[in-house]
DNA sequence: AATGAATGAGCGTTCATTCAT
DNA sequence: AATGAATGAACGCTCATTCAT
């Protein structure tokens, strides 16, 4: 009888694969892609370093790894927030109170984007990363095609939209106390209040 | 008889202590600091690996004086457009057109915020890059006192604003051709049109 | 199951540290600590220039561990020979016949000592060997105190012992044949001759 | 008419070699040989630093040169006591008193010899340093050959000598207030007392 | 003779990765 | 699958020495 994934060793795999992306996410987090170093990560874990390759192939594909699985958990829940959206208004307040109370939720996760966000767009960020950003861009397309958005530039709307994002919530987090829906208004005021202004296409 | 600049040797030293800059600016550009190393900024540069070492005290040194000598030829210039300006409108318009242009005319100085923002702000920039940015929220604070512009939250918004330059900006380079007055229109509609309904303070 | 040094692997690491460290006292008796470096420590092991950091943190420490495993090699013989002694007299002479035959029969461990004894003494040498002077002192002081020796400067006395072992036994080692017994009826005939006429204390 | 060593030009360039020598003797002493970079030599001076090799060879050479003209300033004056002693005793504590005297009163000549004492014979040492230990030897020769000293071993005999020298003298400078008298009357009661009872040769 | 920038071999050390056990 | 010692390329940096001026 051969084991198809229930056994106990491969609840332990999937214990160890667990717990030496937890160490490196926590690491990316901490000092950086750069300055971790694949022993650092191990060594949190308790395992040996060989181990290590065990789970993933490179360091490299590790820190994919940890950027593609936290932008696989946050992603459907962005998602989830926009589509309950009544108006373009409601989508674009939505959008920002749900990432940064995912920011404010999860420190590290977020250090990580910050710690190493030269490494996030273009050619340096993962399969999953992009596909969230293509999900925000059709999400916003479609809002144009329905009506709810002025035919303005998406591709640049998208940025402006993770600019302030990214940005306006780096100062969120550094206050205290952080709140998050007073900054959310802030973010999705200015947005909605020059949405109407913006240029439109053609 | 003392040199005092106008000498060959003297020439000559300045030549390659641009050179090396040069090097390090366009290495920083593409591949980054972690990944950039002193032998390959010499290698371009023709010259031997000690002679890095007549010129900057360490790698670390040469990342803030590239950093610093861009800030130092940026920021006089976005100062400039920004004091030029007639009403907060235009104060926002000019920011962001100063900075399309000058990113659009740099194409790696671009590059090289872009491939390092990790260590842009907080502990890790440059004297005069930190300046740069209070500069700027000094002059929003100033708008803010002579009744141009509501009483926002100031921190907030200038992290609103450098976000939207940096995101939009960087959609802006890669595009074919660069059009710094459409995005300038974009980014400054957005944020003149948003002004009015943010939350004013208190 | 853990294998506590039985197994091939442990001994293995035994050995390679075993073959370090003696390749490491070879060069450092040929041409003294400055012009060691690590890569001739372990070219001489055939392994790896990493593997040397597996097993000794720095140069430095390297030449620690080698400095004080010769002492304390060689710290408990000699006092277990000055022990045994009936007389100061034959403390003394046991002191130098102990003492030249340890470095007639191990001519790089003197040659370490002789390379590099400027860092023997005061805050370059190491806790073993601090140890090997404070024994030595102390039995002379307990000689005072037992009346087998004349109330005399101790410390000066310790330092003419040393520097008549070191600098006899140089001689010694250059010899062919060695002739330690000789050697050491030498250098005990002129303190045992010598010490009545020492001034004493007070 | 050509200078022939008198002129400004050769008064100079004694001055400077005079300079450097000083500069690395200071050196030397403070940090010991392998501790001291040309640069550091040179920064003392005031020179540029390619000028040291027109009086230098190399590190090495002044190395050299810093010892053999200590050893050229230390030798006629231990001669010069030596040859004025009336008799054996009086001999060695002439010239026991004499080396103290010249450590005590040039504190980092003496610094020199122990921070580098690793490089003080054999091999290491320079023709001056050499003639020197000669000297003595030959000396001591001479006594032997006229009956003031039994037949001893005479090599033996200098290394004894020579190494209660410069242990003692060692513990000497340490000690405040030095006192030179004192310790040559150590040293030489020592080696009085003991000459008698050392072995004849053959 | 003096200068000081240029040279490049070489240093101690790190670390992602491999592999025998 | 787990171990952890071994590997060796590569790093940032130093410094004795050379050489054009």
């Amino acid at each position: 009888m051969s084991d198809t994934g229930g056994g106990k060793r491969e609840l332990n795999k999937q214990a160890n694969r667990d717990a030496i992306l937890q160490a490196a996410r926590e690491l990316f987090a901490e000092v950086g892609y750069g300055a971790t170093t694949v022993r650092d990560i191990i060594r949190r874990t308790g395992l040996a370093s060989g181990t290590f390759y065990n789970y993933f192939l490179s360091k490299e594909e590790i820190f994919d790894a940890v950027r593609n699985e936290t932008a696989a958990r946050v992603r459907p829940r962005l998602r989830a927030e926009r589509i309950r959206a009544t108006s373009f208004e409601d989508f674009i307040h939505r959008t920002f109170r749900s990432f940064f109370e995912i920011i404010a939720a999860n420190p590290n996760l977020y250090a990580v984007i910050r710690r190493n966000s030269g490494m996030l767009r273009g050619q340096a960020g993962t399969q999953e990363i992009a596909a969230g950003f293509d999900e925000l861009r059709s999400d916003v397309e479609d809002a144009v095609r329905r009506g709810l958005l002025p035919d303005v530039d998406v591709d640049l709307f998208v940025a402006a939209l993770t600019g302030v994002a990214l940005e306006v919530g780096d100062r969120m987090v550094q206050r205290d106390p952080v709140d998050v829906e007073a900054t959310a208004r802030f973010a999705a005021s200015l947005f909605n209040g020059g949405i109407p202004a913006l240029p439109k296409r053609g």
